[in-house]
DNA sequence: AGAGTACGATTAACGATGTTAAGTAAATGA
DNA sequence: TCATTTACTTAACATCGTTAATCGTACTCT
């Protein structure tokens, strides 16, 4: 009886291989610039096959994204996870993220700096689970462990940690599409960033 | 002797008209949702005649953003020329060139937040002419302003100026793409996210 | 005034895109 | 063994940005 398992399986296969196809060639080249067909021939699969296993192009690139946040997450939470101070934790935590978009360019681009779809998701875009707010929590559970340790005044957490993600998300998105700007330098402004964001943060 | 001079203002008229008519559609509807030819349809010319007056939809959409950020820059220099607390206007000039971003979302997603073309334009893109430039350098004279009155540390100008640019654009074009998210208020997290990053900078 | 020309604008077309409808062939279940 | 489901493909549609070829006319020059 295992054969409707086994089916499942090479199915599950198939639609891992085209999301690594499509991931490969998102970060290579943008979403804009890889077309379905490109895709298809990367897994020598007839474009259509995609749409079985995909709803259309911009689902495809959602679990893409999903797949590649998945991995920031993790990456934050091992940070969290550390001892020490807790200030200084956060900064790394907020350094992480900054240096994960500037890694996955493409991705973040897709997730952060793309006009939310027409479509009715207003709710489930932010659903708490999606790996976007996973990696937003990170930010009010590394403030709150300041605030506990004393060495920050507990105002309005929430809003604390929405301008931080606001700071961090400036520097991150500027830095991938202002690539050609005459910085002062990337790891002096990135620095700057954060430094500033805490210093108004603590006072 | 005024024939050539009437065709180029016919000429000058018809430009214009294209740039209108591509700014209201892009506006309402986003640069990648109108199409050449809805342009053309507005102005009950043909689609080709477009490429008579801009190299292509990428040049449009580069000169709709140009008048558009000219307003911007209009705006900050009012604010800049009146007199008071250097630090209060600073901050002013700030909240302005976020209010006119989320005022004109997709000329401002155009211009920070999409990907600069592959063209060798590397150094064209920020010449200091460009309107996003001149927006740009209000930061460094509002903060050598701030410095000058002693209300802040003259450390690095140009490395706070573009710590300053990177908070105010993450809010902006947060703001702009998860117009869903939760937020706790927009003119709350504005607020917060200036004053955050003014009080990081005069400490 | 008439021939030549330059130029604004158009028609037609190309290649590529995302996506859908219809069809095929093989594996499955009765 | 035959019907049905399943995985996939071929063909096609509508639309896109853009180019080439062409048309018509207002202008220039002799």
């Amino acid at each position: 009886m295992g054969v409707k398992e086994r089916r499942a399986r090479q199915k599950k296969y198939l639609r891992q291989e085209i999301l690594d196809a499509a991931s490969e060639l998102f970060v290579r080249e943008g979403y804009e610039n890889v077309s379905m067909r490109r895709i298809a021939d990367k897994i020598e699969y007839s474009p259509t096959t995609i749409y079985i296993y995909f709803k259309d192009k911009a689902d495809l690139l959602e679990q893409v994204c999903k797949e590649t946040f998945a991995r920031l997450v993790q990456r934050l939470t091992k940070i969290m996870e550390q001892p020490g101070e807790p200030v200084e934790r956060l900064k790394r935590g907020l350094i992480a993220y900054i240096e994960f978009g500037l890694e996955n360019p493409h991705h973040y681009r897709a997730t952060f700096m793309m006009p939310i779809p027409d479509g009715l998701d207003h709710e489930k875009y932010h659903q708490a689970d999606s790996p976007g707010m996973q990696a937003f929590s990170f930010l009010t559970r590394g403030l709150t462990d300041c605030i506990k340790a004393g060495k920050m005044h507990a105002t309005n957490v929430e809003l604390a940690a929405q301008t931080l993600w606001a700071g961090i998300h400036g520097i991150t998105s500027l830095l991938i599409t202002q690539n050609t700007f005459p910085w002062v330098g990337r790891e002096k402004v990135i620095h700057s960033t954060v430094h500033t964001l805490v210093a108004g943060l603590v006072r």
